[in-house]
DNA sequence: ATGCACCCTATAGTAGCTATATGGTCAAGC
DNA sequence: GCTTGACCATATAGCTACTATAGGGTGCAT
C-alpha cells in the first residue's frame, strides 16, 4: 500500500510516517518504479505500535528502548516492565502537578471577574504569590 | 543588582532571563560601564510574575496577553478571567487525559513482569490495542 | 599576578513534529 | 491527447521554551 493508505489505517499523518523513517523508527520501505514508498502489513503493525506508545505518552527514546527489546524475544520481559513502570511514575507525578495547578487556577478564576485590570485579583495574585 | 542576583531572587536561571530579554518579555536593563546588565526592583517583580505564570502552565503567548492587559489598568478585568478560565479548561482536559493514561498504564504494568519478551503482555497489548 | 566566580555574545541543539516551496505521478473525464 | 486533481517526492525552515557550547571579558581577593 502507499503512504496515504498506511496513514489512514494507522492513524498517523503522512508527514509523521516519513519523519519516523528519517529518524530510523521504521525501516525504509521498497519503492515503486516512480519512487513512491510501498508498504506491507508489517509496517502497519509497527506504526500501530508506535501510535499506541505515543498516545500513552512514551517518549521516542523510550519507544526505541522498547523496540530494541522486541528485537530478541528471549530477553527477560522485566526491562519492559521497568520502562513502563518508570513512565507510570512520571505520569502520576505530572498528574499531581496538574491537580495542584488546577486548584490554584480555580482559586484564581473564582477571585475575580468584574473589576478593572488595575485592581484585578488574578493579576495581583500572580505578581505576589510566593514560590 | 546583577543578573545572577536577580536569578537567585526570582527563581529563574540567568540564561532564561537573557532569553526573555531577547524575546521582549522583559525590558532591556541599563548596563554597567563594563557591559553587565544592571537590574532594579521592578525587574524582580516582573520576573516573579513571569515565573508564577509559567509555574501555572501559562504559555508565553498567554503571558504576553496578560502583560499587555496590565499596560492600562483601567481596562476591564474580564479578559484576564477569560484567559485564566480558558487555561483552566486546558488543564482540566489534560488532567482527564493523564488520568485515563494512568489507568491504561496501571493495567499494562500489572499485566506482566517475569516472562520473556517474546510473550510479554505489555508489548502485546501495545501492538494490538485499538485506537 | 593569578585564580575564581561571574558576566558577555553568538550559535546550535533539544523533542516531536508541522509548514512551506517546488515539482513529479497517475487515473478519470472531456 | 490533454487537463484536472488527488496523491506522492525532496529539501528546508519553523514551532515552544529553553539549554548547551564555544570563546572571551570583568572584578575582587589572595
Amino acid at each position: 500500500m502507499r503512504i496515504g493508505e498506511l496513514a489512514a489505517l494507522s492513524g498517523m499523518k503522512v508527514v509523521t510516517i516519513r519523519y519516523y523513517e528519517t529518524t530510523g523508527l521504521i525501516a525504509a520501505p521498497s519503492r515503486s518504479r516512480s519512487g513512491y514508498r510501498m508498504y506491507r502489513p508489517e509496517h502497519l503493525q509497527r506504526l500501530t505500535f508506535l501510535r499506541r506508545c505515543r498516545e500513552l505518552g512514551f517518549s521516542i527514546k523510550e519507544i526505541r528502548e522498547l523496540l530494541s527489546l522486541t528485537e530478541n524475544p528471549r530477553q527477560s520481559c522485566a526491562s519492559v516492565t521497568t520502562i513502563a513502570a518508570r513512565h507510570l511514575e512520571d505520569v502520576r507525578s505530572k498528574l499531581d502537578d496538574l491537580q495542584r495547578l488546577q486548584q490554584a487556577l480555580d482559586g484564581l478564576v473564582a477571585s475575580c471577574g468584574t473589576g478593572r485590570v488595575g485592581d484585578c485579583k488574578i493579576l495581583h495574585a500572580l505578581a505576589t504569590m510566593p514560590a
